[in-house]
RNA sequence: GGGGAUGUAGCUCAAUCGGUUAGAGCACUGGACUGUCGAUCCAGAGGUUGCGGGUUCGAGUCCCGUCAUCCUCGCCA
């Protein structure tokens, strides 16, 4: 063992040490010289310990200690001594204590950093933390964020593991399927003009491993989509990929509502209780206009149609749905300004207008309040629960194109009006799918999730009757806002699927062509199954209250699919694109 | 593919209506200081205002193009 190797952490030293001799390793984060003492700050990843050096300890290892910068790294021998009365520092765990160095080495210099490393340093442009990430992981927040995430993960394999689960590792060369995202392809050298995909998830493996009797799978598998980033969408992130046999819908989501409590406790000490409450898919639509609303408030959409038609207002008059919120006692918080701003921002989810009043004592100020009769009017605000103060906003379309601009608005006010503790967690499940949504462009049915989900058994019979009222067994965790678990029963039964693959215009030739080998492994005896999978990004986006991904990932990409440190992606050799037969 | 924001010292930002030598805090360098802890005090260095073009007597500031980062619509389980 080398002599300068720790025998502490810089997290670790406290009065009941005191006496004893330690050696500490770490990271110069401050140093003060005061001619005669000098005081360094020492950091490692679990905190950060004063170290003393007196120049009548040993003149030469103070002259070295004078040297000292930022970010040096260094091994300290030291004697563990209690601060003087009056000298304790409490923002330090370890502030009670210090180490008087008896033996310093200077292990490695650094050069000035671009930006500054500790607790207490300034918030810096992303642009440059992620083209040093190295100095940027070294910063105590985002160890706090990776050491979070590993905790999930740890908590989750534990509770898995208890549980009977396989962890499994499925291929990340796989083959394209035109199913979903685009894929990522990776050029086959062996194979010239062939591409392998990485997986956009494991679905189709792990199904395959349900059929193979490992009726308990899991993993932390990583994902690939090629499509275009956002402050919650990376081009690859990590699912917690989970399937189950011989089970069906309350199984899966009474195992996550288990996993989900004990994070929960686990890692944040915070109890909640299932079983979470459920909500079919029409019923969130209808009163949220989104299938993940935030639900920590309510402000519920309101739908006025009946009443709207009876109205002089020609747009409210010819519109299919008419449908609005009642934003409580903002109707002092936005000016004409600010509702111009509001009908904008509904604009941008696809809203041609946005209808606003705000509620009197007897009357509203609107510029649409003379279309409303005194009759009307009453109804409108019992319908709309309205009192003085309040301000209603309103979207006439079609009902599936008001969901947007009313689901956004409400999550905008929500936020901007306060109307929830942001400490606040709610859980809760959205069933009920519908299995199949029309395509516009091709005038075909296409599968909702993916082409294997079961459905509904008491609705089989209208598959071929009314395809559009067949709901699958599919079911979402919703957290605040976000999709934190999605996934779905299978079909596990060859009569079935080829019903529903002719639903979706998939001949039997076409469907043994993409999904063959499931489809095959499918008609030996393949249990009844299902599974789901967990965002782990956005679960520690959630936990850890982060506003974009890329902070709860060691090297993440911007938003233009780039690595800033490495500068991936980037060109190759002529010769490497001539063997794999791109040139 | 569309819309928007930003880009000035190593970092975070300022610079009035287009006007003199582009400033501040932190960091950095040198010096002083034996109980500091985001030390203090004194002195100092540090700039292709992202890049290219244009308008103007004069551009950090206005116009055009371009690059980068972020947000977002489309896209995406």
């Amino acid at each position: 063992m080398p002599s300068w190797q720790r025998t502490h952490t810089c997290g670790e030293l406290r009065l009941d040490h005191e006496g004893e001799e330690a050696t500490l390793n770490g990271w110069v984060n401050n140093w003060r010289d005061h001619g005669g003492l000098v005081f360094i700050d020492l950091r490692d990843r679990y905190g950060m310990t004063q170290v003393v050096f007196d120049p009548n300890t040993d003149e030469e290892m103070h002259k070295v200690a004078r040297d000292l910068r930022s970010e040096y790294v260094i091994s300290v021998v030291g004697k563990v001594a209690p601060r003087l009365e009056g000298k304790r520092n409490p923002k330090l765990d370890t502030g009670d204590i210090e180490l008087k160095a008896t033996k310093l080495e200077l292990l490695n210099r650094s050069e000035v950093t671009p930006f500054e490393i500790g607790p207490e340093a300034e918030a810096t442009s992303e642009e440059i933390r992620l083209r040093h990430r190295y100095l940027d992981l070294r910063r105590p927040r985002m160890q706090r964020i990776l050491d979070l995430r590993h905790r999930v993960c740890k908590t989750t394999r534990d509770y898995l593991s208890e549980r009977g689960f396989l962890e499994v590792e499925t291929p990340m060369l796989g083959r394209s399927t035109p199913e979903g995202a685009r894929d990522f392809l990776v050029p086959s050298r062996v194979n010239p003009g062939d591409f392998y995909a990485l997986p956009q998830s494991p679905q189709l493996y792990k199904q395959i491993l349900m059929v193979a009797g490992y009726d308990r799978y899991f993993q932390i598998a990583r994902c690939f989509r090629d499509e275009d980033l956002r402050a919650n969408r990376q081009p690859e992130f990590t699912q917690v990929d989970i399937e189950m046999s011989f089970i069906d819908m309350d199984d899966i989501i009474g195992l996550i509502e288990g996993l989900a409590c004990e994070i929960m406790s686990g890692i944040l000490g915070r109890t909640i209780t299932p079983p979470f409450p459920r909500y079919t898919w029409d019923d969130l639509m209808r009163r949220y206009g989104v299938d993940r609303p935030d639900l920590r408030f309510g402000m519920e959409i309101v739908d006025i149609t009946g009443l709207a038609h009876e109205t002089d207002f020609k747009v409210f008059q010819q519109a299919p749905s008419v449908r609005g919120l009642n934003a409580k006692g903002a109707a002092d918080r936005y000016s004409r300004k600010g509702l111009d701003e509001l009908t904008a921002f509904a604009g941008e989810y696809g809203a041609r207008g946005l209808a606003w009043l705000k509620v009197d004592a007897n009357s509203f100020t609107s510029p649409i309040a003379k279309f409303f009769s005194e009759e009307q009017a009453g109804k409108l605000r019992e319908a709309m629960g309205a009192e003085p103060g309040d301000l209603l906003l309103f979207v006439a379309d079609r009902y599936d194109a008001s969901h947007a601009p009313l689901a956004a608005l409400r999550h905008r006010l929500g936020k901007e009006l306060e109307l929830y503790n942001p400490d606040d967690f709610h859980f809760s499940w959205c069933v009920d799918f519908p299995l199949l949504e029309h395509d516009a462009d091709t005038g075909h049915w296409v599968a909702r999730h993916h082409p294997f989900t079961m459905p509904l058994e008491e609705d089989w019979h209208l598959l071929e009757t009314e395809p559009e009222k067949v709901r699958a067994k599919a079911y979402d965790l919703i957290v605040n806002g976000e999709e934190a678990a999605g996934g779905t029963i299978r079909l596990h039964k060859p009569d079935l699927q080829a019903k529903v693959f002719s639903l979706i215009g998939l001949d039997e030739e076409e469907a043994q062509k993409r999904f063959g080998f499931l489809l095959d492994a499918l008609k030996y005896g393949a249990p009844p199954h299902g599974g789901i999978a967990m965002g782990l990004d956005r679960w520690v986006m959630l936990l850890a209250k982060l506003e974009n991904i890329r902070d709860c990932i060691a090297f993440p990409k911007t938003q233009r699919a780039t690595d800033l440190m490495t500068g991936a992606p980037s060109e190759v050799e002529p010769r490497h694109l001539r063997e794999l037969g791109l040139k």
